[in-house]
Parts: C-alpha cells; structure tokens; sequence
DNA sequence: CATTTATATAAGTAATTACTTATATATTTG
DNA sequence: CAAATATATAAGTAATTACTTATATAAATG
C-alpha cells in the first residue's frame, strides 16, 4: 500500500510540466540516454539532470549506466501510488471502466 | 481529452497532503461545509478557504450555497484527466486491472 | 596522459506557495 | 438595524522550486 509520502512525492514530481514531459518520453522510448533527453529539450543539460535526479527519487525512472552514458527507463511499479490513490474513488473509478475495459480488448 | 494544463492543475492541486487530505474527506463525507472542514483541520479558516478555491479551480469540487453555509461535493468529472492521463499506460495500467476488476466486484 | 564526451554538483535567483493575522463581505437572527 | 456566524480577501513572510551559469567528476579515446 503507497504511503501518502510516496503519492504526494509522486504527484508533486509529476505536476510540473517540464519533468512530466521527460517521463513521458521516457516512457514512450522505453529507453533513453540522458544526452537524448537534453536534445530537443527546451531546458539546460543540469536542468535535465535535476530532473531526472526528481524523478529517480521518487521512483518513477530507474538508470542504468553504459560506459559514459545513462539511460533511463520508467520504474515498472513508479506509477503504482498513483494508481492506489484513484482506486480508492471506486465510483469515478467505475465510471471509466467501462471505457477502459473497451479499450484494452481494442474495440476502438 | 484532458489537456496538459488540466493535468498540471489538477496534480499541482492534489499535491499538497493538506489540500489532498480536504479532498479525501470531501469524498468521504459525500457533502460537507465549509465550517466543517475548518473544524479538525490543523490549519487556519484562511487557509482551508484558499484551498477550496485552489480545489475549485483545479474543478475537483463544487459547492452549493445554503444560506451562509457553503457546501461542498467532489466535482463528478474532476479526477478525469488524472485518469485519462494514468490510462495512457496501458502496460502498468494493465498489470492492476484484474487487481481492480476484483476489487469491483467485492471478490476480496 | 591529454582531450573529449556525458553527467553531476554548486551557487545564485526570480517566481511560486502555503501559511499566518487582520479585516472585509455575506447571511441569518434577535 | 445590530450582533453573530460563515466565508473570503488582503497583506506579509519563510520555504520551496525550477531554472540559470560555472565548474567538477567520470569514462572513453587518441
């Protein structure tokens, strides 16, 4: 069960945009070099790299080194907070359910 | 579809343990006053009515005026770009469905 | 070993935030 | 209308944040 250190850690490293958009593509790369990130970044290299320290911390990215550089990858259970947080709104929950359950079977 | 500012609002909002603390106990309650929250909060009048505002904002809650008080409910579409946004990872999203199914349906 | 490349850290800063106390604005009630 | 109650706004502040430039560390390569 995620504490509420880990969800408001989580979604205080999530809700700025500039970090998310770096998860984001990470998670779209599957993996990705921290020099990767910085080009085609609006922000400067220690800025990415302050980044990518945030979201290590709060466990949303694991690295692995190779040579010089680091690449990164999203932490399989880094969403899992989130995830436990919306499933205690079982109402609202529910309401997507059924979208959700159209959408995994590939129904559109 | 949730736009990215939507997104960044509504984590920004939730972010905050006290602000997310009011919003759990607004879910919970189904409809409480303003006084109410006030009332077990360890933070001034003030501050639990810049919270409601910022939680307003965010449209994670509506209030309905009754007399002087005010009362306030879980805005019905509010968490939505959390979960639109959660719902792009399928893969993670997919490893807590039949968590989730079971859930919803009281097998545990 | 010297240079280059990849990443991290240091130090400074402007902007934002989450509070506070004091006061203002409704709204009801005597 | 006056007093009481419920909520909002104003103004100030200490702490945090998201950057920057400059510099340090680490690893590969000539």
């Amino acid at each position: 069960m995620a504490s509420a250190i880990q969800i408001t850690s989580v979604m205080k490293t999530l809700a700025d945009p500039t970090r998310r958009a770096m998860f984001e593509r990470i998670a779209r790369e599957g993996e990705i070099a921290a020099t990767g990130l910085v080009r085609g970044s609006k922000v400067s290299q220690p800025a990415v790299s302050q980044h990518l320290r945030a979201l290590r911390d709060a466990g949303l990215v694991i690295e692995r080194r190779d040579g010089r550089h680091i690449h990164y990858r999203v932490a399989p259970k880094g969403l899992g907070p989130l995830f436990d947080w919306l499933g205690h709104y079982q109402n609202f929950w529910q309401e997507r359910f059924e979208n959700l359950e159209r959408l995994l079977k590939g129904s559109e």
